[in-house]
RNA sequence: GGUCUCGUAGCUCAGUUGGAUAGAGCAACAGCCUUCUAAGCUGUGGGUCUCAGGUUCGAAUCCUGACGGGAUCACCA
C-alpha cells in the first residue's frame, strides 16, 4: 500500500473512533503532500470535514492529530496544525525501512498481473507516403501507453493497422505508372516509403494542374475536381483493385512491399515494436459483410443510388455513409470489420485507438455503429485522442509537402547529440561503436521525450528552426543524472558487491537530512504516478515525475557526498537512495522507450 | 452556423477528486569546477491564470456568458 493510501486509511480509522456515530464519506478525506514552506510531509485538509462533524477546524485537527499519532506511532512522528490543515510528519524509520525493502527492486511500482486484455492500436500508417513528425507523436504515445498498461498488470497487445488500400494508395500508383519509368528503391537508392511518397506528391501536383486547366476552360471548381483525368484514373484503379484485377493487384503489392521495408527501417531504429499487424485490405470485406447484415436487420438503410447509410440523428449526429453507391468501401467500412476481427481474435476487454483528435467525430460514429449493430466489441472501444503537431505555419500536410520527415528528424537529433557531446569534450574512453550507440540514445531519447512530455490531449507547435534542446526538461537531463549515479556506484565498487548482503546490517540512528528526505519522498511517489498515468493514459505524467526526480537527485548530489559521507551509516543510506533513484529512472524511461547510458 | 476543444511568465509547458503565498524548463542577468561527471547546482528579475458574472469557508480548477485560436460536420483517409 502506498503511503498516501495508508494515511487515508489511518485517518478514516481515527475519525471512526473519534466520531463513532457519524459516517464519513471516503471522498471527504483529502491527503496531499505538505507544501515545502511548512513543517511536515503529508497534509490532511480539515475543511471538508468541518461541517459534517460540527467542529472548528483547529480543534478537529488537534483531536485527529493526537489520535493519528497515538494509533500509528510507527508511521507518524508528529503533527502540526496550520489554519485548517493538519500537517503530519512521517517517522524517519518508516522511510528507512521503505528503502531497505525496495531500493533493489527493479519492478518497484508495478502492479500484479490481471486478466484484463487490452489492445493498443497505434502508428497505423497509410502506405502511400513516409512517416512524418506528426506520426511520431502517435507512435511514441501508443508505445508508451502500451508499456505503461503492461507495467500495471494488463495483458497488452500492440497492434498496427496498415491502411494499405483505398484511394490514397491508388493515387501514388497512378502517378508511378505515368511518371516513374519503372523506378524502384533499388534503381534509385531511395528508401521505399520515400519513393512511393514522392509519387503521391507528384499526383497532387498533376491533379492541381489539371483542375486549374479545367477551370480556365470554364468548368466549376467542384466539377473540375471530380473530372480531372488523373483523379478519374485513380478512382478507376480503386474499382479495378476491388474487382481483383491482376495487374493492378501486382503493382499494389509491389509498392506496398517497398513501403513496408522503409517503415521497418524506421520502426527498428526507433525501437518501436508491434505484436500484431492488421491490414485494411484484409478487413474491409468483413466490414462490408457486417454492413450487409445491418441492412437486413434494418439498422442501416439504402438510398436509391445504392449507397448504404446509418441514421444517427437521434444521437445528435447526422447520417453517415458506410458504403459508396458503386459498392466500394470507405474508411469506416474497414474500421467496422477490424473492430470485430480484433474482438473475435482476442476477446478484448478494451480496445484503445491512438488516433488524432481530428477524428473525434469519426470514432464517436464508429462506436455508435458497433453499438447499434449489437457487436460485443462496441463497449471496449476507446479513442485515445491526441492533439496534432503543427508547424508555426500551420498543419503538416503530406500532400502539400509541408511536413518534417520522421527519418530526417531522427537523423538530425542523432547528429545534434554527436555535435554537443564532441563540443563538451566527452568522447574520451568510448570506442567509436559505443559513441554511435550513445548518440542514438541521446538523440532518440530527446526526440521521444519532447513529444511525450506534453499532455497528449493538447496540440503542440513544433518549430523546425529551433532545434530540440538537450538541457533542462529533457531526456538528456535524466540520462545525465543516471550516468552520474552509475559513476558513483562504479567508484564505490557496487557492481562487485553481492547486492542483498551489503545493507543487511543497516541501522538508522541519525535523522534524515533535508536533501535525503526530499529524495526518498519522491521515490515513494512512483507507484502513484504509474497509477495516475495508467488511469489517464498519459505518459506526460511520467515525464514530469522522472524529470523532477532527476532534479531532486542533482540537488542532493550537490549537497551530499557519497564517497566522502560523514559516516558509514550515511554512506549506506545514500547508496540505497541513489540505487533506487537510478532504478526508477531506468524503469520510468523504459516505459517511454528511452534508454539511459551508464556514462555520457 | 451546429458540435467538440483550447486560452496560465517573452517562449514551451506543469498545476491531482476545488485547498495554504500559482510552479518548471528555455531565454536574460549574477554566482559555483583542486572535492563522487558543470549536459549540473544556487540565486535574481518576469503573472489582471483571456474577460465578466455565479456557486463556495475557499476557484487557474466547477457553472453561465462574451472574446480569441483550433478541430470537425465529405461517395477523402
Amino acid at each position: 500500500m502506498t503511503l498516501t493510501a495508508q494515511i487515508k486509511t489511518a485517518t478514516e480509522a481515527a475519525l471512526k473512533s473519534l466520531f463513532p456515530k457519524i459516517a464519513i464519506p471516503e471522498n471527504l478525506i483529502a491527503v496531499n503532500q505538505t507544501k515545502p514552506e511548512f513543517i511536515g510531509d503529508y497534509t490532511v485538509v480539515l475543511f471538508p470535514l468541518v461541517k459534517l462533524l460540527r467542529q472548528k477546524p483547529d480543534e478537529l485537527g488537534k483531536q485527529l492529530g493526537e489520535q493519528l499519532v497515538a494509533d500509528n506511532n510507527e508511521l507518524f512522528a508528529s503533527f502540526a496544525i496550520v489554519s485548517g490543515f493538519l500537517n503530519l510528519t512521517i517517522q524517519d524509520t518508516y522511510w528507512a525501512s521503505f528503502l531497505l525493502n525496495h531500493f533493489n527492486d527493479p519492478h518497484f511500482g508495478e502492479k500484479p498481473k490481471k486478466d484484463k486484455r487490452v489492445m493498443v492500436e497505434y502508428s497505423s500508417p497509410n502506405t502511400n507516403k513516409p512517416l512524418h513528425f506528426g506520426h511520431l507523436r502517435n507512435i511514441f504515445l501508443g508505445y508508451a501507453v502500451a508499456e505503461i498498461l503492461k507495467a500495471t498488470g494488463n495483458q497488452v497487445i500492440k497492434a498496427n493497422l496498415i491502411n494499405d488500400r483505398g484511394i490514397h494508395i491508388c493515387k501514388s500508383m497512378i502517378a508511378w505508372m505515368d511518371y516513374a519509368n519503372g523506378a524502384t528503391p533499388e534503381s534509385t537508392q531511395i528508401k521505399g516509403d520515400h519513393l512511393v511518397g514522392d509519387y503521391y506528391v507528384k499526383f497532387n501536383e498533376v491533379y492541381k494542374e489539371q483542375v486549374k486547366t479545367l477551370v480556365s476552360q470554364g468548368m466549376e471548381e467542384a466539377q473540375a475536381e471530380k473530372e480531372a483525368p488523373i483523379m478519374k484514373a485513380a478512382q478507376d484503379l480503386l474499382r479495378k483493385w476491388e474487382a481483383g484485377d491482376a495487374a493492378t493487384y501486382d503493382l499494389w503489392k509491389q509498392m506496398n512491399v517497398w513501403v513496408y521495408k522503409g517503415f521497418n527501417v524506421t520502426y527498428k531504429r526507433m525501437g518501436i515494436d508491434f505484436d500484431k499487424f492488421y491490414y485494411e485490405s484484409q478487413t474491409y470485406l468483413l466490414g462490408k459483410a457486417i454492413i450487409e447484415q445491418g441492412l437486413q436487420k434494418h439498422v442501416l438503410f439504402q438510398k436509391e443510388d445504392g449507397s448504404i447509410w446509418i441514421d444517427l440523428s437521434n444521437e445528435g449526429l447526422d447520417q453517415k455513409l458506410l458504403l459508396r453507391s458503386d459498392g466500394t468501401s470507405v474508411y469506416i467500412t474497414q474500421d467496422i470489420g477490424t473492430a470485430k476481427l480484433k474482438y473475435d481474435e482476442y476477446k478484448l476487454d478494451q480496445s484503445i485507438y491512438v488516433i488524432g483528435d481530428e477524428q473525434n467525430y469519426h470514432m464517436q460514429v464508429l462506436k455508435l455503429i458497433m453499438q447499434k449493430l449489437n457487436e460485443p466489441s462496441a463497449n471496449g472501444i476507446h479513442h485515445l485522442s491526441y492533439g496534432m503537431v503543427e508547424l508555426p505555419s500551420g498543419r503538416m500536410k503530406s500532400r502539400e509537402g509541408t511536413v518534417v520527415d520522421a527519418d530526417d528528424m531522427v537523423a538530425e537529433m542523432v547528429a545534434l547529440a554527436k555535435t554537443q557531446t564532441e563540443e563538451a569534450g566527452k568522447t574520451d574512453g568510448f570506442s567509436q561503436e559505443e559513441l554511435n550507440a550513445l548518440y542514438e540514445m541521446i538523440g532518440l531519447g530527446a526526440l521521444k521525450f519532447y513529444l511525450l512530455r506534453v499532455d497528449p490531449k493538447k496540440k503542440m507547435i513544433f518549430n523546425p528552426k529551433e532545434s530540440i534542446d538537450l538541457h533542462g526538461f529533457t531526456a538528456t537531463f535524466i540520462q545525465y543524472a543516471h550516468a552520474r549515479i552509475c559513476s558513483i556506484l562504479k567508484k564505490e565498487g557496487y557492481e562487485k558487491m553481492p547486492k542483498n548482503i551489503r545493507f543487511q546490517t543497516f541501522q538508522l540512528t541519525n535523522a534524515f537530512l533535508s536533501g535525503e528526505k526530499k529524495l526518498v519522498v519522491m521515490l515513494e511517489q512512483y507507484s502513484n504516478v504509474l497509477e495516475e498515468a495508467t488511469k489517464e493514459l498519459n505518459p506526460s505524467a511520467i515525464c514530469n515525475y522522472a524529470f523532477q526526480l532527476a532534479q531532486v537527485f542533482n540537488s542532493f548530489y550537490d549537497q551530499h557526498s557519497i564517497s566522502q559521507a560523514e559516516s558509514q551509516e550515511k554512506k549506506h543510506l545514500r547508496l540505497m537512495l541513489i540505487i533506487m533513484t537510478a532504478s526508477i529512472l531506468r524503469h520510468s524511461m523504459k516505459l517511454l522507450g528511452i534508454s539511459l547510458p551508464d556514462k555520457m
